[in-house]
DNA sequence: ATTAAAATTTAGGCAAAGCTAAAAATATAT
DNA sequence: ATATATTTTTAGCTTTGCCTAAATTTTAAT
């Protein structure tokens, strides 16, 4: 059984790790966690002793396969709360992470698994990202960053980089939405900034907003 | 702030409390908590700082107005999230009690209140027992124990005393729910065994189990 | 190749919440 | 009323997860 600590450190670790070689370092986990370099050896070792990773002195950390499970099974349960919380409680996406923080460490297969049949088997979690399922199997979507997107050309807004209420609200303010329809009509050589046409409107947007969007063509 | 250990103390007192006019003890706590007197003392100076509870050595406890509210926002949670499992993801009403403890200690105002509008302001839990609203009140629905309902009255079953899971199992089995029609036609002088009518079946229960149902007139 | 900087680990401590064993206070029984 | 039993508290220890400060290792720079 695993403690919320341990539970924390595994999907940071798991979150580090996506489209990642190496192993990931302990201060990339301080900084995510926002603890102690010092703390997080201290949870490395425990970990690596529960066979949960694989660490070796000074060289960073990986998951083993134990530890990527149950690493995602907690990235499903974070997401089908969020899923919950937008869709039955009508939360908006940019107040949902903090309570399924909380949520994702409740303990209980049979709970989560009916969760996910009441919220008839979501794929993906309401800033578009991936829900494993009950074996931890993740369905990727292939999807760019709209900052890589030909000039127009129009694709399909599927989810965000960056899920910081910041950005989600500033996304809000533009009415764009998972399901917008986006086309770059023109990119300023001077500043990099976009001109864009989200679904029937044209805005505005800076490169740093292009980079965060997550789009598919179709 | 509360931790989950000291809200797992208030709601332990609260319980305690119902019916009760003098403070509660330490070894009841310990009991009921399954802890050792000792961390029960321990725990008890702790809320009598924060003023949670009133407290003299060697007195009991009883809950300040304070503690009372905290503890009742943590049966509110409680019970509204025994619903959600009950009515909405279909859980049945002996499964639900270890998932709410843990439910019970998500801490978000918005997402209870949320919740408690979700399932529509539900009054009463899965057992019968009432829900205190956001302000902490709690309606307290008129009801007995049919062990002192006399004979040939019929009576609605509107909540259950022991809400053990073996209990309810037991009711599920002789088809025993709250909505239930029950007259007791017959009480056996021998071992005071009750032959009752359950909607449109006659069964023989113990006393125990007369002694562990709600009803209502009407 | 050294040296300086950065990253990581170790050592030693703290707070929360539990425990055991012993001491103190209260309650009960003769 | 006194002795015994029960309850409660205190004292001191453990584990978890965090911390600071110092030591060590690795990396980067000249």
């Amino acid at each position: 059984m695993l403690t919320y600590s341990e539970e924390n450190y595994l999907k940071t670790i798991f979150h580090l790790s996506l489209g990642q070689q190496q192993g990931i370092s302990t201060n990339a986990i301080a900084a995510k966690i926002e603890t102690k370099a010092s703390s997080v050896t201290d949870m490395i070792k425990k970990l690596n002793e529960k066979k949960l990773i694989k660490y070796q002195k000074y060289q960073g950390v990986t998951l083993t396969a134990e530890g990527l499970l149950a690493a995602k099974m907690i990235v499903r349960k974070h997401r089908l709360w969020e899923v919950f919380l937008v869709d039955k409680l009508g939360f908006s996406w940019d107040e949902v992470h903090d309570v399924a923080e909380e949520l994702e460490h409740i303990k209980s297969e049979k709970l989560i698994n009916k969760l996910d049949a009441f919220l008839e088997y979501p794929t993906q979690d309401p800033h578009g990202d991936p829900i494993p399922n009950a074996k931890g199997e993740i369905k990727q979507v292939d999807k760019k960053l709209l900052s890589e997107v030909e000039t127009n050309k129009i694709v399909i807004c599927v989810g965000v980089k960056d899920s910081s209420s910041e950005f989600l609200q500033y996304l809000d303010k533009q009415k764009i939405s998972l399901g917008s329809k986006i086309e770059i009509t023109d990119i300023e050589p001077f500043d990099q900034s976009y001109t864009v046409k989200i679904d029937n409107h044209n805005i505005t947007i800076t490169k740093k907003i292009a980079s965060n969007l997550f789009v598919k063509e179709q």
